[in-house]
DNA sequence: TGAAATAATAAGGTCAACCATAACATTTTA
DNA sequence: TAAAATGTTATGGTTGACCTTATTATTTCA
């Protein structure tokens, strides 16, 4: 009952759908966008993955994780959460920076290690970026938040959870003071998918709404 | 002057061959065996690591780092180190265990990780297994001390180092008390490569003269 | 409903780091 | 000094994860 021994790079496949989907099948598309590959590659590496029994791929509907697929993708979502409390609470890492450092960690990790990471940090349930980290069985509440965009113009709300990856797109938001904790107010939202307008922090912040839909609020 | 990003091969490469030579040149059959590589395999690499500068390989006569080989080993052993400061102290991993899992660890790490991470640990200036943890600009003092297997019958010796790299040939010397620190009487050489006697702890232990080879004393 | 967008499949290519086998060169050592 | 050991070079092969280009299938939406 060993771990197989996953590939980085089939890691990164099932870290990437676990962190896209709220359980809905993935679009190819967005699948290898998310992972800098092009759609051809994606494709064909998600029908290894099929063969593999990681994940089910629909023609034209999308890839699910399966059972399988999802227990080893929480094995490595704990494993990167838990680098990004180190990094971040211990090393005083850039909070912009932990994502794509960790990340690297992440697939050089044992499980003994990873274990002892945790009781170290003193088993936390929360990464920086606010997502919840999986326990040793890959158990664990998701977030019952919704996206930002999907907030009505008006309502409050407080920040729970920042999905994004990309250093630099962690850094914009980082920048508006948008983290985990802090409380915004959807003070307008411009016409034909043009950005929010926010109050962050007593300042208003324009905010484009694919950034939003990385910010889980409520 | 950022580091030109090495893969994962070389700094193996690169690395294996700092933990082999006191200064001289390396086997290219020797270095095979560490890295569990053909010797061809180690050929057809060493010549890739000549073309970039890295190694200076005159044939039949073995491999030697140049001074940006050295200066990229010494980072190399530096997260090596360090990562296994962390796991001991502060993860508490079995003591044999350490190499291996912060060699995995030490390919994933960026510079601004190996540096909080010294920090972090208080710049620590040995690893576990007694050996010097470079200083950021790749500077360290290498022990002065010998191999265990040149040391005269008679003599009482402390162990400065184990320089191993295997987990079952750490496992072996740590369940013989032989560890950085222990005071070692060589009690006996027994003839024709035979292995040594010793007093460790009070009690006797015989030591092949490969294993030997691995502790460094004085 | 038909065009545009997206997805799938096929064919062929690259790159790093290995492998094996075989022939040949040099060094060591008995 | 000759045989054994070790090192070198050549040739060809494999694997994983990408890539491009091109064709075909399906879905979405205007």
């Amino acid at each position: 009952m060993t771990a197989p021994q996953l590939s980085e790079s089939t890691e990164m496949y099932l870290k990437t759908m676990a962190e896209m989907s709220g359980r809905e099948a993935v679009a190819i598309g967005r699948l290898a966008e998310r992972l800098s590959v092009t759609p051809v590659s994606a494709n064909e590496m998600v029908r290894k993955l099929d063969e593999q029994g990681l994940v089910t791929h629909i023609p034209y509907k999308g890839v699910t994780l399966t059972r399988k697929g999802r227990e080893a993708a929480s094995n490595v979502l704990r494993r990167q959460r838990l680098w990004e409390v180190f990094l971040y609470d211990h090393l005083k890492i850039e909070w912009a920076r932990i994502y794509e450092l960790a990340c690297s960690l992440e697939h050089a990790t044992a499980p003994e290690v990873t274990e002892a990471l945790a009781k170290f940090l003193g088993n936390p349930t929360n990464c920086p970026r606010g997502n919840p980290i999986p326990d040793e069985k890959g158990t664990f509440t998701p977030l019952n938040g919704v996206a930002l965009n999907e907030i009505a113009v008006g309502q409050e709300v407080t920040v729970l959870a920042v999905n994004a990856t990309v250093t630099d797109v962690l850094r914009y938001l980082q920048e508006r003071n948008i983290l985990p904790g802090q409380k915004i107010k959807v003070l307008e939202a411009a016409p034909l998918q043009g950005p929010l307008t926010l109050q962050v922090d007593g300042k208003e912040v324009a905010l484009g709404l694919s950034l939003a839909e990385f910010v889980i609020v409520e």
